[in-house]
DNA sequence: ACCGTCATGTAATCGGTTACATGATTCT
DNA sequence: AGAATCATGTAACCGATTACATGACGGT
């Protein structure tokens, strides 16, 4: 049992079931949405494959529904609540990669001005969907999420800016 | 034939054989880890799958040595050369996903400072990385990779700033 | 001649994506 | 009652990662 790596997956999914206590794959999918979905996305599949596995390994408890839609519950046991706090206690030293395909454009020799146009537009409708998170968020509540936020914002701000000079060349 | 959809991995492939003309899996290997190696990385095994997977779209010619090491040799073929314009020619609003494993600890409630202290030794290092590629360049060549490192550098800048800031608090 | 490292490749596995399929609710 | 959408799940495929294995070359 229990001996399967913990990949970015695992731990959304992980994290949405601590957070909610109990949850089905489709509540983890708008959980997931409406919190790490900023900057984080995972298909819909997943919320189904994953938990699975999860649970197979004896980080999630399985329950199904006896009536109506026989839909499956998930809560962490013990196990699962310990491997979150592992992987939380355990600073990173991980980089992000830049994977951008417009930067992968760019440099296998993209016209820059056309491209540039394209994305300053893309960066810039990304940026507002973000400062409105933030200035719905009353600040209560946890920090982690409003930290990260902070992050998206600051990058999707740089990305505008990287841009719109490449755009105005 | 000659439908399958080209993945960044397949582009980075592509674009490599381009530059070189010919390429050895293992000049491709070199190749990118000397130009696209600092924002997007490949396992080893992709330089020898990947342009199989091309060949076989008619996308890569494979010649195979005759004597000694009987190495593969790839170069690009006349639909290779188009498939790769028309990507270039295209451009994309597809956005860089903010996939990085040090906010997403953050995201679901790890202590910022340790978390912080690490990534931002990280993140120097990388960025300093990044600059001495940046002194090392004369600036003549192709622009794409040159503009693609000034990203690098600003986004690895704004990562430096981002985790200070959290380790001093 | 031997050893280490560079170079080359294949095979198995696994996670992610896509596509399909269907059952509940809600709205008109 | 019927249509639309929300919710739920499975299966097949495909690409990426990991692990293994071996051959050539350069130095001592």
């Amino acid at each position: 049992m229990s001996s399967l790596n913990l990949t970015p997956t695992s731990i959304i999914v992980l994290g949405l079931v601590e957070l909610a206590g109990e949850a089905t794959p489709y509540a983890m999918k708008q959980g997931a949405a409406a919190s790490v979905g900023g900057f984080w996305t995972l298909q819909h599949a997943q919320f189904y494959t994953e938990p699975e596995r999860l649970a197979a390994a004896g980080l999630l408890e399985e329950k199904r529904e006896r009536g109506g839609r026989r839909r499956k519950l998930y809560k962490l046991t013990t196990a699962g609540a310990k491997a979150l706090e592992r992987w939380r206690a355990e600073p990173t030293a991980e980089l992000t990669e830049l994977r951008d395909p417009g930067l992968l454009k760019l440099f296998f020799g993209a016209d820059p001005r056309p491209l540039a146009e394209v994305q300053v537009e893309a960066h810039r409708s990304k940026l507002a969907e973000y400062e409105e998170l933030r200035a719905a968020d009353p600040g209560d509540g946890p920090r982690g999420p409003w930290l990260a936020l902070d992050a998206g914002i600051a990058h999707a701000r740089e990305w505008v800016r990287y841009w719109s000079k490449l755009a105005e060349e």
